[in-house]
RNA sequence: GCCGCGGUGGUGAAAUGGCAGACACAGGGGACUUAAAAUCCCCAGGCCGAAAGGCCGUGCGGGUUCGAGUCCCGCCCGCGGCACCA
């Protein structure tokens, strides 16, 4: 009954707005009182040190909010509130990541617009997350589906078109800046080559295309060659399509997450998305023809061990190489190596399948004929898309040879004599690795790679290489519900097709609106439906695929800086002060979600976010400084939350039962935010029957007791006024006074002070409840309460449990006759180490590492006295008595060993 | 297969190399009550014992140390990610 009075208040006086260098603070808000900033405006240096806490936002299903989404609101709310009491500016906003496909597959089943869905969905997901008492500033509120917002998407998208990674410079810079080769003459042929660097580009490669869900999906979104949405195969088709060129950005993507703070399991997933390898490339001249096929190899001091090589089936010097004779068994294997889908490549990982050109290739440090093969287990696109096959030292290369009777020949020798050299992939020492300008025998591995490396070069036949698995982004979907591109195709005067950015005036580009959001009869994706949309009346043509989900979440955090300007993306004086003032912690200081989108949208944002540095739109290299994955909630049978199960967890019905204080409570509770666990009602019972000894503690039995009585008289009457009234009939305990506390009061209470703030800081919020439930189960006992131990108790439990200790902090400043300050930016308690000194204390005596006995000794006792009382120590007699004592060691303050033999 | 994280009571979990199991849930016993709910108090890792007390105990096996849940080496198991990436 008390949370939405609070939860009104806080709205009505927009306690948890954040402030931008220049608002104007309206006077007497909390806010300007404490920072003497009153009633002005306040320049960026004039504000406090500014904190961002950022949750990430949610896709508004219709399903409504899981117990997993209130897990990372509620622990980011807590910092954000402990913050705020610290005295920091703090941003904690949300919004709605509100593309997607559940609305729009709605809407081709129902004829809905998604619009009115997604509608529909965020109203609902902002009353149940309004009604937990999170501490937004909902003034900044952004949804990726406003015009107003998707405006901004669709700049920043014209911003990466309008780019190009200059390797000299090592970043992104305007496409003006580009210098044409001595060849591009003509418009055509500048526009052709502009059009091949851009960072934005469209590709005619083969792509990942769902049939299921009519679109194409980026390799991040392909798992085990099925879709991540919904678990559809997944199959290569060669489609026209927009790519963005994140693999300009692989080293740095790479290098930066040495600086930020990150879990390891996640910054090690993303180095293995990205997939840095450093090696070689080596041509090999074809025996016979004028080409020369160049591979990647990570082992180049394998060289001497290649008997054979293998293209890629799509490689394309194998029409060109293959002999008469083998033509047909090529052309066929070609054919099956092309209708296998993801899902089957994957499966068939374990048997090798190819077949052999006809062609030879000679090997450049032995001079040997070897056989050219094509086969499948050579990926087109990574590397070079051909290897050198090394048998003997490669489990694959060996497994092919075995296979099909090629040559194996050793040059590694295992470090251990004893290890099968045949399949041995690890670095040795290499052996029959010799030539008449190269004596690699006796290297150990890595010098071996160095020589013939410096070898290769000297001769022209290769060079050193870094090779990465990342490949571009592939950017367009065939959807309805999604950012349409800001591109006009054209025809030039040869009836070329080209694209061409719409001006930034034209923006935002509206979808048409649609009677039927299917794609269309003939694979087109349903904009093209929209025929008086698509065409232009100058002739030119709209591009009618849509951006990705993830298009709108690379910047929103952005967004929330400045929502409202209608001039830009981000004021740069806001995105200045929110973003990079506090130097040691620039951009987002803490940035807490779910582990899903490690390689997807943690990924994508971070290059968005380095493409606009690079361009001097925001002044930091990386968005997110630290991060943190909250763990997931199991059901309460310890398997995974799902409709089929059974087992979800409303948390509307936690909240009708225990309140939002007590749901926040218990998430908080169950254990790490990182961990895995599972959720458990009663539990839930655990930490309400905690909140109502708070209650106790503060409130007078017999004031209880009538107000029970006169509510369950009243009951049936729920009215504001009503409620009120009954309200008033609660008086605080007279055991609440302004006395002095005793030294054991202020210790428990600074202890707990301690706790609770060293926790708050490392995120440790289960074990700082426990803190609070030892405070309280101390304070319990009390017949004198000091008002001042409990009203800085309020403030510790306030991060946590807001309501109770905003009505508790309330009435306790009522009860004395005293005006109620805000608890939200009533300082920290600060915590005083004084206050905790004993005079004696417990020692722990062990025998030979064994607990034997506990003494009390004076906390300044010697060690010579110490030595002494524990030698003395009664329960210990029995383990010393007639044993030589060989050893004693004192710990200061911690324990003491008497080592006997 | 490779990479990362983890393994502690009946359960969720605590423990800067220094009294293992704080805090809570479930359980047992008691008080209050006509009764129930709520609340309050007590017990509670295992084994032996009437008790005092003792022995054992943090996945398994070794090691370092006066002392190891914690550090090192080798295994086993679980979870997550990647997976023909040359």
């Amino acid at each position: 009954m008390i949370e939405p009075q609070w939860q009104r208040h806080w709205a009505a006086e927009q306690t948890f707005r954040a402030w931008n260098p220049g608002d104007r603070i309206p006077e007497s808000h909390p806010f300007g009182l404490r920072h003497g900033l009153d009633g002005r405006a306040a320049s960026a240096s004039e504000l406090p040190p500014k904190f961002y806490i950022l949750d990430m936002f949610p896709y508004p299903s219709g399903a409504g909010l899981h117990v997993g989404h209130p897990e990372g609101y509620t622990a980011t709310d807590i910092l954000a509130r402990y913050r705020r009491a610290q005295g920091f500016n703090v941003l904690h906003p949300m919004g709605w990541d509100s593309f997607g496909l559940p609305a729009e597959q709605y809407a081709v089943k129902t004829g809905q617009h998604p619009r009115i869905t997604t509608e529909t969905n965020i109203a609902n997901f902002t009353r149940q997350i309004q009604s937990l008492g999170f501490s937004y500033d909902w003034t900044r509120e952004v949804a990726t589906t406003d015009p107003e917002y998707f405006r901004w998407t669709q700049w920043i998208f014209l911003k990466i078109y309008n780019s190009w990674f200059n390797p000299a410079t090592n970043k992104a810079e305007p496409i003006d800046t580009l210098s044409y080769p001595a060849d591009c003459q003509t418009e055509a042929q500048q526009r052709a080559f502009r059009d091949s660097k851009r960072l934005a580009y469209v590709s005619e490669a083969p792509v990942n295309w769902c049939p299921e869900l009519g679109t194409v999906l980026a390799n991040e979104e392909v798992i085990d060659g099925k879709s991540e949405v919904g678990g559809f195969p997944v199959i290569r088709k060669p489609m026209r399509q927009w790519m963005l060129r994140i693999t300009a950005y692989a080293e740095k993507l790479l290098a930066d997450l040495n600086t930020i703070e990150w879990s390891d399991s996640l910054k090690e997933m993303q180095r293995n998305w990205i997939g840095r390898s450093e090696g070689a490339e080596v041509d090999f001249q074809v025996d016979g023809q004028p080409e020369k096929i160049r591979v990647f190899t990570t082992r180049p001091d394998t060289l001497f061990g290649a008997t054979y090589m293998v293209l890629s089936p799509e490689h394309r010097l194998v029409a060109g190489l293959t002999t008469p004779a083998q033509s047909a068994a090529v052309k066929q294997y070609q054919e099956f190596a092309a209708t296998k889908s993801d899902l089957e490549r994957t499966e068939l990982a374990k048997d090798k399948t190819g077949v052999w050109t006809g062609a030879f290739a000679i090997n450049p440090v032995t001079g040997g004929q070897i056989p050219i093969w094509i086969a499948d287990y050579v990926l087109a696109s990574y590397g070079t898309g051909a290897i050198m096959a090394v048998p003997a030292h490669d489990e694959r290369d060996f497994e092919f040879a075995q296979k099909f009777g090629l040559p194996v020949v050793q040059v590694v020798q295992p470090p251990d004599a004893k290890t099968e050299w045949q399949g041995f992939c690890d670095e040795g020492t290499a052996v029959n690795s010799g030539n008449a300008e190269l004596a690699l025998d006796g290297l150990p591995t890595a010098e071996a790679k160095r020589q013939i490396t410096v070898w290769l070069e000297s001769k022209g036949l290769g060079q050193k290489t870094v090779n990465f698995k990342l490949r571009d982004w592939l950017f367009s979907r065939q959807r309805y519900w999604g950012e349409p591109f800001p591109i006009l195709w054209r025809k030039d005067a040869d009836g070329n097709l080209y694209h061409e950015a719409l001006p930034e005036t034209a923006l935002p580009l509206m979808p048409p609106t649609l009677e039927d959001y299917k794609p269309t009869a003939d694979g087109q994706p349903p904009l093209a439906r929209a025929q008086d949309w698509l065409h232009l009346p100058d002739g030119a043509i709209r591009e009618t695929n849509t951006m990705p989900q993830w298009a709108g979440s690379c910047w929103y955090y952005l967004r929330y800086l400045d929502a409202k300007n209608a001039q830009g993306f981000v004021g740069r004086e806001v995105e200045n002060y929110w973003m990079k003032s506090g130097g040691k912690t620039p951009g987002v200081d803490l940035y807490v979600g779910g582990t899903e989108h490690a390689v997807l949208h943690l990924l994508y944002a971070r290059f968005w976010h380095k493409v606009l540095f690079d361009l001097g739109q925001v002044s930091t290299a990386e968005p997110f400084f630290k991060l943190v994955n909250q763990g997931l909630i199991l059901g309460e049978d310890g398997q995974k939350m799902s409709k089929s199960r059974g087992n979800v967890v409303n948390p509307d019905d936690v909240l009708v039962e225990y309140g939002a204080d007590a749901f926040r409570l218990y998430e908080m509770f169950m254990g790490p935010l990182q961990d895995t666990k599972p959720w458990n009602t009663q539990g839930v019972e655990g930490v309400y029957r905690f909140l109502g000894r708070v209650w106790r503690l503060f409130v007078d039995e017999k004031a209880e007791t009538d107000y029970e009585q006169a509510s369950t008289v009243a009951s049936g009457t729920d009215s504001a006024a009503e409620s009120a009234r009954l309200l008033d009939l609660i008086r605080l305990s007279p055991l609440i006074r302004d006395d002095a506390p005793t030294p054991a009061q202020l210790k428990l209470l600074h202890e707990c002070i301690r706790k609770v703030t060293h926790d708050l800081e490392h995120l440790q919020f289960n074990t700082a409840i426990s803190a609070m439930m030892v405070f309280i189960n101390g304070a319990m006992t009390w017949e004198n309460r000091p008002s001042t131990v409990l009203g800085s108790f309020l403030q510790l439990l306030a991060p946590f449990s807001p309501h109770l200790a905003e009505e508790l902090w309330q009435r306790l400043h009522q009860h004395r006759d005293a005006a109620v300050p805000s608890l939200t930016y009533a300082p920290w308690p600060a915590f005083d180490p004084a206050l905790l000194v004993e005079t004696d204390m417990e020692l722990p005596v062990q025998v030979n590492g064994k607990l034997r006995d506990v003494i009390r000794m004076p906390v300044d006792a010697t060690a010579a006295e110490i030595e002494a009382a524990a030698l003395k120590a009664e329960k210990a007699q029995q383990f010393i008595v007639g044993k030589t004592v060989k050893k004693v060691i004192v710990v200061p303050r911690k324990m003491v060993n008497v080592v006997v033999a």
